[in-house]
DNA sequence: GTCTATAGGGCGATAGAC
DNA sequence: GTCTATCGCCCTATAGAC
């Protein structure tokens, strides 16, 4: 309404209800958010610089994940219409993710698998930290933290 | 009112309004959640296991962080009352994963904190994943995936 | 396709009896 | 300290003019 101008009685000439215009806002969200990820994943670069790449990229981190934040609205996770979309994109980011951690030599499937789970978590909970803190950097700490130990540089002894 | 079986009208009687009822459950929240995790992490096992304990302490994934969703809702962000007891949360959580962080040899403070910073997001981004995919076990995968790396186990070549 | 006006329901809060 | 009743506001949705 704001970005567009009109009132809130002409929503209703555009879509019938809140419900089909959350469904389209998440499409639409999901949607982008799945093509800038996938053109970092799946680019020629090396695996570990493509990792690295989706890892750092800036992120407006006091905002929250435009995603993951639907994961604790009351209003999509009683609606399985809108439940949907959030549930395919962590599925497909965390597919694409995997794929690279499986280029990488000596990598089996259940450790790539929980290698992508790791790091897409990071990021959500980066997100949160930022927030919580009201501190932008909080998220990249969380990055630069799991990137230190991707490289190998001091794990557990 | 669930619980105490007291109706809407009673609550009034214990607090004048709904932000001081929302001080309160916070409060007792974060105090809670912060009890356990020091438990966790200054018992007298070495530093390595407190980490690996806490980390893969059993949780409610799909529910949700108690604490983490608050970053969420709108109206704990536009209430400082209400953001201050989530920050110290945070703050303090951090704080004592670095502390252990720091025990391990060759650790520097910035590696410790970045450390810490990516083990409590871990947790944070494991809950948001679960809740995503409706699957507990998302967060035990990122769990795992994290440990893997933290044991040295073949980050990045 | 936009507007204004308004209905209907839920929620935060108050009033006052018991 | 509990209850019922009710006010007032906001939000979702509808009606109908232009």
């Amino acid at each position: 309404m704001q970005v567009s101008g009109v009132g809130q009685g002409s929503l209703y000439h555009h879509f019938p209800a809140k419900h089909e215009l959350a469904q389209a806002a998440i499409a639409v969200t999901v949607a982008d958010a799945l093509a800038t990820a996938e053109g970092e994943l799946t680019s020629g670069s090396p695996a570990r610089e493509r990792l690295i790449q989706y890892l750092t990229r800036p992120r407006d981190a006091l905002a929250g994940c435009r995603v993951g934040r639907l994961t604790y609205e009351q209003y999509v996770i009683d609606d399985d219409a809108l439940n949907e979309p959030v549930r395919q994109y962590f599925r497909r980011l965390i597919a694409l993710v995997q794929d690279v951690f499986a280029e990488l030599p000596g990598m089996d499937e259940g450790g790539s698998r929980r290698r992508a789970y790791a790091a897409v978590a990071l990021i959500q909970g980066g997100y949160v930290l930022s927030r919580a803190l009201d501190e932008p950097a909080a998220l990249d700490s969380a990055v630069s933290g799991f990137v230190d130990v991707l490289n190998g540089d001091a794990g557990l002894p």
